[in-house]
DNA sequence: TTGTAAGCGTTATCAT
DNA sequence: ATGATAACGCTTACAA
């Protein structure tokens, strides 16, 4: 059943040799020859020994993409499923394959950390959604495997792929101040990631450019889950906004709830805006005014610049920035013209 | 960096064959010289070569998750996640790796299938959401690699883990047949899948169990997703079903779209109900009457069976069945009550 | 252009 | 209880 070089060379009447450079494709083999070996490679259905070529080469064509402890309930979130697919395609493309590993609750992580490290078993890997102070980057960078991350980070050495979170998030205020609010509220990602931080910094960038001076009040963080979206609504509406521009869509969901549990209309009373543009924005009533970001291409970006990074074809650091949209629906009162605030 | 056996067994005045035996558990070394060794690689922070390790003894512990190309794009279905966190957190505790292989649209398939089942790299396979005809499981059972389908097959020779669909659908019609609804129409899964036949099986025993005729006329197809779910009520509502069992929530979310559209009110004009109890079950308005599946435990548990197999501590063909359970919210009228048919 | 042979880092068999 | 030594299946100088 599972053939080896030496059969293949056999049958073909070669070394074993020719075979692998009929393999892998070398040059300095005879048309003929190469064109024999193949017939008997198609013939039996000869496939590679993948441990055996990488004990050989020291290349595995394996990518990892590496979630942190603490994303892991967050992997309910469609940010992921949608990275994987983008990571999955342009893996196949590249005829990589990726391993996936979840750091989970009871994980004993250092023990994870060494046999997905520094087994061999990957020649690079993603990680995605770190907080700013996560170890595993430091230790990525000790251990000098290609890595990328998903999402912007601090440490120049690092290489990532991000959207552009500042400008989106000002793109989605603006808007509101277009509306005419003037007390527009946000409820944060986690301060402790950049995407939190940077659609903080696009909230206050907007409201200083048009001279609206930014109250505290009117900022509560939340956790990009639905309830603390709800949490932190709940916070933020005794200060009386009349918008609120949440850093996620599922967040936002929560905050439409917490604002409906108080009697108030959306997008009358609150008009509400998102961030991301998952599934959920177009089934909630209304529907939620949103920023959309291109995750299946921010993963499929993350595995080509690693992939650049594996084959030397590109040096660390890569800062890659994707471009947002902002998708307009009826959460912020814009489409009905009701307020008359244009 | 990186050491090899060889270097700590310098280090620990040792041979390389002992240390191995240090570190594979076997018996038959001092345990003062176990001490030693355990001490320098503990030290220098030795982690065995996975390749190396993998060619002498034929393991890779790396299982596969196998998705093929038609659901690729069901992959932003919360299912999936769900699935792979629940495989994901079996694979950590058994110290397997987890690979992904989805075989996304424009993927030469049988170079992939190759490259995955043939090349040594998997000591086993889990396939999610096969139709029943997928050349996937012949070409698996040909291969003689163990598997597992998350999903019952027909094929006895298949090893599989799956929810009670059948008695699941059966729990949910019942429901409704006890709210008095005798015009209960359903939106099924694909029916080349099994899980959509199963669920509409359940269907069918609950009504012909209360001696209710199944008109033809009452079931749609669809296809698993929002949109096929909108469609398929669309087509079901001219008959006048006073309720409706929707195979899926995520069809569920599109049969209500329908529903409301057609100016009907949920529950009072058309009572509905759906199957896997997602968070959207709970957000969409009225909240989704559903059938709830263990999805991470059904992941789990297939892993648990899939390294059994590896392992040989079972034979396959193994079958499990998870049981599932009747959520009752807002959408199938049973908790105002206002129907007043009880 | 092709073949020979020496690794790659383990495990496993056999002596000792 | 420990140490040589031969695999495992491939790539890659080096020779021819």
């Amino acid at each position: 059943m599972a053939h080896t070089l030496e059969e293949i060379a056999k049958l073909a009447g070669v070394s074993r040799s020719t075979v692998s450079r009929v393999i892998n494709d070398h040059p300095n083999v005879r048309p003929e020859v190469r064109e024999r070996v193949w017939q008997v490679i198609r013939e039996v259905g000869y496939q590679p020994h993948a441990a055996a070529r990488s004990l050989a080469t020291n290349r595995t064509q394996v990518l990892g993409l590496i979630i942190p402890q603490a994303v892991t309930t967050l992997f309910t979130d469609p940010f992921f499923p949608h990275l994987i697919q983008g990571m999955a395609e342009a893996c196949n493309a590249h005829r990589y394959h990726l391993m996936l590993s979840l750091f989970t609750g009871r994980t004993d992580q250092e023990s994870l950390y060494r046999r997905v490290l520094r087994s061999g078993t990957l020649d690079g890997v993603v990680v995605a959604s770190t907080t700013l102070d996560d170890p595993l980057i430091p230790r990525l960078l000790q251990e000098k495997l290609p890595f990328v991350s998903v999402g912007r980070h601090r440490e120049a050495a690092v290489s990532y792929v991000d959207v552009d979170n500042v400008a989106g998030a000002r793109q989605a205020v603006e808007h509101l101040l277009r509306q005419g609010h003037r007390r527009i509220a946000t409820v944060t990602g986690p301060l402790a990631m950049m995407a939190g931080r940077d659609r903080l910094e696009g909230y206050r960038q907007a409201l200083e450019a048009r001279g609206v001076p930014v109250d505290d009040a009117l900022i509560a963080e939340g956790d990009f889950t639905e309830e603390g979206g709800r949490m932190a609504m709940q916070r933020l509406l005794p200060h009386r906004p009349t918008a609120v521009f949440v850093a996620s869509d599922t967040m936002a969901v929560g905050a439409m709830k917490a604002i409906k549990e108080a009697g108030l209309r959306i997008p009358e009373d609150v008009a509400v805006v998102g961030f991301d543009d998952l599934p959920v924005a177009s089934i909630v009533e209304p529907a939620l005014t949103t920023v959309r970001q291109p995750i299946e291409r921010l993963g499929a970006t993350a595995v080509e610049v690693l992939i650049g990074l594996i084959e030397q074809q590109a040096e660390a650091p890569q800062h890659i920035i994707l471009p947002t949209q902002l998708v307009i629906r009826a959460s912020c009162g814009a489409l009905s013209g009701s307020r008359g605030l244009e």
